[in-house]
Formats: C-alpha cells, sequence, structure tokens
DNA sequence: GAGATGTGCAACTGATGAGTTGCGTGTGGT
DNA sequence: ACCACACGCAACTCATCAGTTGCACATCTC
C-alpha cells in the first residue's frame, strides 16, 4: 500500500544508485558483478542498490545462463516527472508553462492519492 | 560536499513531506503549528520535515513577529526535472521526446557534477 | 507585567538503510 | 566428473531518520 513514488524518489535519493542508473544508460546493461568492479563497492551492496532500483521499477534483471544482467528502464522516470509537474501546476508560472508543453506526453501524470 | 540532488530526492521521497509540499502550494504559505493540526503529526515532526524540505530549498521560512510561515519555493523541481531528463537523454524516445520539447526553457536544467 | 500562545533546543526511542562478511547453490567449460 | 565463476541468502554492525516528550525563550494581548 506504499505509494510508488516513495521507491522512485527513495531510489534517486541515493547519489551512489544514481551513479548505477547514469552508468546503465550510458554504457548498457551490466551484471551485478561487474558494476561492483567500476564502484568501490562490494558485489553484495551493488545487489542491494539493484534491487532498490529494481523495487521502483527502474532496472530489470535477465537471466542469461548464469549471469544476471540488469537494464536500465525509462518508464518510471516519467512519472517521477509527471508528479513533479503536477505538484508545481498553478503554483509557478515557470513550472506551469513546463507542464503545458509536456502534458500530453508526460501522460499517466495524473496520480491518485 | 553532498550533492544537493541528495537532498532534493532525498525529501522528495517521504510521502508524509510530499503532502506538505502539495499543502503549501495548494493552499498557501503556513506555521508549523498550523500545519501539525491538518496532519497527525506533533509540532515538532512537522518542523524537522520542514526543515527537510528546506535543506533542499523547497521551502523559505519568514518570520512574522512570533510565527513563522513556511512558503513553498518551485526552483528546486525545476532541478530535479533536470536531472530526469539528463539521466533519461539519449536512452529511450520517450523521454527524448520531452527533453527535446522542454529543453531550452527548463532553463538550469544542464546541472554540475 | 502577567498570562497565553508560538517557536526553538535537546535527549531519547524504534525503525530502516548502507555496507560488510561468510557460506551455500547453481551453471558453464574442459 | 570437476573446478571455477556468478549468483543468492542470512546475520551482523553502524549510522541515520522519524517521531516523541519536556522545557526554555520570545512575543503578543489586556
Amino acid at each position: 500500500m506504499s505509494d510508488p513514488l516513495d521507491d522512485l524518489f527513495g531510489a534517486l535519493a541515493d547519489p551512489t544508485r544514481r551513479a548505477l542508473m547514469v552508468r546503465l544508460v550510458s554504457k548498457g546493461p551490466a551484471t551485478a558483478t561487474v558494476l561492483s568492479a567500476d564502484f568501490p563497492l562490494t558485489r553484495q551492496a551493488v545487489v542491494k542498490h539493484l534491487q532498490a532500483l529494481e523495487a521502483a521499477g527502474m532496472v530489470t534483471p535477465e537471466r542469461q545462463g548464469r549471469e544476471v544482467r540488469f537494464r536500465a528502464d525509462p518508464e518510471p522516470l516519467a512519472a517521477a516527472v509527471g508528479w513533479l509537474l503536477d505538484a508545481g501546476a498553478s503554483w509557478d508560472r515557470r513550472i506551469d508553462r513546463l507542464r503545458g508543453r509536456v502534458g500530453s506526453r508526460a501522460g499517466s501524470t495524473t496520480r491518485e492519492h
């Protein structure tokens, strides 16, 4: 019953996780083991971060043989942008302008609660 | 030396804080005491949340006599949107489209780091 | 100036998160 | 079959955060 936004922003709140996302986006999918080599972290630590990102739907695990390759998933980011625009709507002209232009596409922008 | 994005997304990660923001945006500035009446929280708890929001630059305290009125500040939200778009750029055409349309206006979109 | 109201500071508890280490299990190559 | 590698699970530490309570200080009103 927890708001997906919690997981989303929560995942984004950690610099390591943001870095992981950037890394996955720019250099493509990778396994936790590989990632742990590029970051000053244990494989297990990386795994935990990836789990947090997965819970937020920002990353998807894909098994290939004995490896598990993680791929970045953009969808949730749109939801985040959506909330930000909703929250800012009719608040400040700048944000309002943003909203107007993006609007239609931001799609599932409107949320419950 | 901590990234401002940490505070920003960190503040956004808590549902209570998001609710506080919505409340401040929709019904305008208010004091912690007033807010604590609208939420199932102690005044002190509200104060702490407001401090987190202030650290993220999303809220600004304004003293008026013996009261302290908190006003929502939109600026940082643009920064958040900026990061999301930057992160998603050249990644997925949907996000890419968003970026293209917002781009110029999002202004201070491109951030340090 | 006295009382009421609003804010600020500090200490404390309980829960959650980051990170680690150790060990077990599965999968691929030879 | 065997060995190496990649993953998964579990327990543990350390820090941070949400929320509380209690009390002191400032300010308005009469």
